[in-house]
RNA sequence: GCCCAGGUGGCGGAAUUGGUAGACGCGCUGGACUUAAAAUCCAGUGACCAUUUUGGUUGUGCGGGUUCAAGUCCCGCCCUGGGUACCA
């Protein structure tokens, strides 16, 4: 029998199915692994050879775990709500569940050809009603919580109305939007709305005027992660900001969980760097500035209090509370006429302009609490009103914005740190002795931080603060295709649905456009109320609602009761390795690990981080082809004759092209106007050019994995793209080496046949250099799998397949284990090659194979000898001899004394297994 | 600007702890088989020099340093990719 992929591949993926092997069900007598890919949304582009690259890596991994006798649950589904599919069904009309539907069924299509091991059983669709019931509940669940900063969790609400009621707002230390003062006569006073109005301020999801990033051409507001360099990450249109009534979840109270809950777990140094500057933790003091006329005090955060006698004015954001508080009556005018400017400067245009400077004098002086002098209080667009307080002490020396600005606007510069030239550039390093500061002088910059806010707590001025750069997340969408909000407004004011009433399911619209009086499309659907008569929310939820607690519901999928039984959550409790790319890093994996953090509070969840190992696949980038015209004909020019004449350069379907060779048939009938192209060839060939570039229709370099697996089969496809590079790294997909490794396919298929191609293995006893071969290959592999170097392990193979080829060994005894060891890479051909040899279970029940060492022990080593470290000569000496032996042993070896030429050696050094250096 | 990752043959990439740099694969060259092609197999393949052979010099982005020994460690710089951007 030849190697027959494409049979072998159908034929198994059918016994897979059919016979449900990859079934995952709690069993308490095996440990569990839960091995997660990052869902994909169903684009209607269907999936290029990019996308499996982690499915395939994480495939892989949940296969060898599950030799090495883990109970593996290892799942797949569908992001399935979205921007594309809404925005087709706004051109044809054709509702987004159709489109996804379809969708879907071609991603199932490919998926179902790289022959991956998931339990299809557990699939969940984010758009379907029986999974968004838990994502509308969870929410609610966020609506009847507030988060306690004492008890550091989240408290359900009936604990802060009572709280409300016995002692009003007195020294609570919740998290909230605003800051309120009421006593609990004055509760207890309040009217229902009122009081409800008051329990938004500390909901942990909450309805409030928020700044929102609004993008008018999607007709809907976008969350920070959404917005990339001030447009809309989906479409690229532009993103203003705007005061709105917005539901937002209240993320920013689990800043600091969100941050101590990284040490904890096993991500990428880049990805848990990239979380802590979202997060963005700095830690300094909130300082009162005394106005000179006394009407306010100014209340400015800092994280450089030791800087404060250099603090020579003060800025406030425009939008700052306190603007109005202290402008002069003389500069009234000029500040109205900054603040309307600024506030016709959009997201998009001051990020372009950032550096340039601008901003308005107030007329008020403030009183620097460490000098005494008076400081003149600014209006600035370079503070911004949603960080810190909104207001700075600007401090000119030693921080280059205050120092543009002061430079700007002629404001004085006071240098504090000793030996810094402040005449061209501050000095903005924290180091340095601290000079012209009067209790600070002579501290080193390190001490002086705490010092000054030591003594700002003694003065009673203000108080170490730590502030967080994380914002809470909106939450709302002016859209269709998204989970509605289960929520309904009685009087204006916003009430949950009960549990019982979920889901609420997304109504049937005539169009999927805003109403013409600029309501979002659900204001469109007829009777959209409650059975009360009460109108229902008409946002839905955002992208990252559904994405947020999926690996929680595929622990139990089909529960209808809970969103995942106590039993199942304590067997699976979190993903073990979970795999995706780097752009979630600040949405979905923030989102996600804030999400898991309230389930946990509420006893939902067991443990306290969703993810414990994340590894990031990087890009496959396109590598295109290109073609060279010569100007003005028709005529094709090959790569290295070019430079002789002006050609334009064009790209050329990937397809048509091997090994960079034209196929000039196919490219004559790939477009029409190539039909009676002309060729210039170099060495009866045409040689393309290339170059890397995103994979995509317009550069016509894309590639398909069904057209791969369909010309080489699915395990070559595996194999190659393990091979490419390690799997971290962005590498250009090149389907010109793929032959070497469907090469060594067939080499391993023909290890198990004989000349005339019949099944043939041997039943005799190995030898040891068989054997030899086979250990030193369980070894290798599975340190290579267990450090995800998927890259190594195949060259591993490969290495291994030559030797037992040169051996000629056809003995089960290696053979066999050597199938087993090659299944989770290659699993087709190995579970023929698996049934061929006998068995009749699938091979996904197999024990991975142990490694013996002793068939590894070594008697001797060849040491290489090198003279003043240059390597000279070899010598084949006992594992096991001691340094002494082995000098001498060198010393009187002839090339040695050749090399030491009569003199004497200064030295020589022998290490163990590695080498021999003699200094002379 | 700041933070992170990376820079090794014609190409993708190995080198896990400082110890024979270039594993494995592609491509290329030559050979075997064949009427021929494909497939398969064998040999060679960093550069330079020398040669009948043994060989020598050089070589991991650039410039220094530590060491018997540096792709790997230290200092300074350049380039590429990613993140972030007035975060006080």
């Amino acid at each position: 029998m030849e190697y027959n992929f494409r049979e072998i591949e159908k034929k198994w993926q059918k016994y897979w199915d059919e016979n449900k092997t990859f079934k995952a069900e709690v069993n308490k007598s095996k440990p569990k692994y839960y091995v997660l890919d990052m869902f994909p949304y169903p684009s209607g582009a269907g999936l290029h050879v990019g996308h499996p690259l982690g499915y395939i890596a994480s495939d892989i991994y949940s296969r060898y775990k599950r030799l090495k006798g883990f109970n593996v649950l290892h799942p797949m589904g569908y992001d399935a709500f979205g921007l594309p599919a809404e925005q087709y069904a706004i051109q044809t009309g054709q509702h987004p569940a159709i489109t996804t539907d379809n969708n879907i069924k071609r991603y199932r299509e490919q998926l179902n050809k790289i022959g991956f091991s998931y339990d299809w059983d557990r699939e969940v669709r984010t758009c379907d009603p029986e999974y968004y019931k838990w994502t509308q509940w969870a929410f609610i669940q966020m609506f009847k919580h507030y988060y306690d900063n004492v008890t550091e969790r989240a408290e359900p609400i009936e604990k802060l109305i009572k709280r409300f009621e016995q002692q009003g707002s007195k020294s609570l230390n919740a998290v909230f939007t605003e800051e309120l003062e009421f006593t609990a006569e004055e509760w207890n006073g309040y009217n229902e709305a009122k009081k409800q109005e008051i329990l938004l301020n500390y909901r942990i999801a909450y309805l409030a005027d928020t700044m929102v990033n609004w993008c008018p051409a999607l007709g809907t507001v976008l969350a920070n992660d959404e917005v990339k360099d001030g447009l809309s990450e989906r479409g690229g249109h532009p993103v203003e900001q705007k005061i709105m009534k917005q539901w937002s979840l209240r993320v920013s109270a689990y800043a600091n969980r969100l941050l101590e809950g990284l040490n904890d777990i096993e991500w990428s140094e880049s990805l848990t760097e990239m979380q802590k500057n979202w997060i963005g933790k700095s830690e300094g003091a909130e300082v009162y500035f005394k106005t000179v006329d006394g009407g306010v005090d100014i209340l400015i955060f800092t994280t450089r209090a030791d800087t404060m006698f250099g603090a020579t004015f003060m800025v406030l954001a425009p939008e700052s509370h306190y603007v109005p508080l202290v402008t002069s009556v003389d500069q009234q005018d000029e500040v109205e006429a900054y603040l309307e400017a600024t506030k016709k400067r959009t997201e998009r245009e001051r990020m372009a302009e950032t550096g340039k400077i601008t901003g308005v004098f107030t007329g008020s002086y403030a009183i620097n609490p460490f000098t005494g002098k008076e400081i003149p209080i600014w209006i600035s667009d370079y503070v911004l009103a949603g960080y810190g307080t909104g207001a700075i002490m600007a401090v000119p020396a030693h921080d280059s914005r205050d120092y543009a600005f002061a430079k700007h606007f002629d404001l004085p510069i006071v240098s504090i740190i000793k030996g810094s030239d402040v005449s061209k550039e501050s000095y903005d390093a924290k180091e340095g002795k601290m000079v012209n500061s009067g209790f600070l002088d002579g501290m080193d910059v390190k001490q002086a931080i705490p010092a000054a806010i030591e003594e700002v707590e003694k003065m009673q001025i203000g108080n170490r603060k730590v502030n967080f750069r994380l914002r809470d997340a909106i939450f709302g969408r002016q859209r269709y295709w998204g989970e509605p909000f289960p929520i309904y407004y009685k009087d204006g004011t916003a009430y949950p649905l009960e549990d019982k009433d979920l889901p609420l399911e997304l109504p049937e619209v005539d169009k999927y456009l805003p109403t013409e009086d600029g309501q979002p499309p659900l204001g469109r659907a007829e009777n959209w109320k409650t059975k009360d008569g009460y109108p229902i929310e008409l946002s839905t939820m955002p992208g990252f609602a559904g994405s947020s607690a999926y690996y929680i519901r595929y622990m139990d999928p089909r529960n209808n009761t809970e969103l995942v039984s106590k039993e199942a959550n304590e067997y699976w409790r979190d993903v073990d390795l979970y795999i995706g790319g780097t752009e979630h890093a600040t949405g979905h994996l923030i989102y996600s690990r804030f999400w898991n953090k309230f389930l946990y509070d509420l006893g939902i969840v067991c443990e306290k981080e969703p993810f414990k190992k994340l590894v990031n696949q990087g890009m496959i980038q396109g590598r295109s082809n290109y073609v060279y015209r010569i100007n003005g004909t028709n005529k094709f020019i090959s790569l290295n004759l070019k430079d002789k004449h002006e050609t334009t350069e064009l790209h050329v379907d990937v397809n048509v092209v091997n090994n960079d060779m034209l196929d000039i048939e196919a490219f004559k009938k790939w477009r029409p106007e190539f039909n009676d192209a002309e060729f210039i060839l170099e060495d009866g060939k045409y040689i393309c050019g290339w170059g890397i570039e995103k994979m995509s229709k317009r550069y016509y370099n894309v590639v398909n994995p069904d057209d791969i697996a369909e010309k080489y089969g699915a395990d070559t496809l595996r194999m190659y793209e393990m091979f490419l590079g390690p799997l971290e790294m962005s590498k250009p997909w090149d389907t010109n080496g793929i032959d070497g490794v469907h090469k060594f396919l067939r080499k391993f298929w023909r290890l198990f046949h004989d000349e005339q191609n019949n099944f043939a293995i041997s039943e005799e006893k190995a030898n040891n250099d068989e054997l030899k071969v086979l250990h030193k290959t369980i070894k290798k592999v599975q340190e290579d799998i267990e450090r995800f170097s998927f890259n190594t392990s195949v060259s591993a193979f490969m290495i291994c397949v030559n030797e037992l080829n040169d051996l000629k060994c056809n003995k089960r005894e290696i053979l066999e284990p050597l199938t087993i060891l090659l299944t989770s890479f290659a699993p087709h051909i190995t579970e023929e090659i698996w049934h061929l040899c006998g068995n009749t279970e699938s091979i996904t029940y197999a024990e991975f194979p142990k490694c013996e060492e002793k068939y590894l022990v070594e008697s001797t080593f060849e040491y290489p000898v090198s003279f003043n470290g240059k390597m000279r000569f070899k010598i084949k000496l006992p594992m096991d001899i001691d340094a002494k032996t082995a000098e001498q042993q060198v010393l009187d070896h002839e090339m040695a004394q050749k090399w030491i030429d009569g003199k004497t050696p200064k030295k020589v050094i022998f290490v163990p297994k590695k080498i021999i250096n003699i200094v002379i």
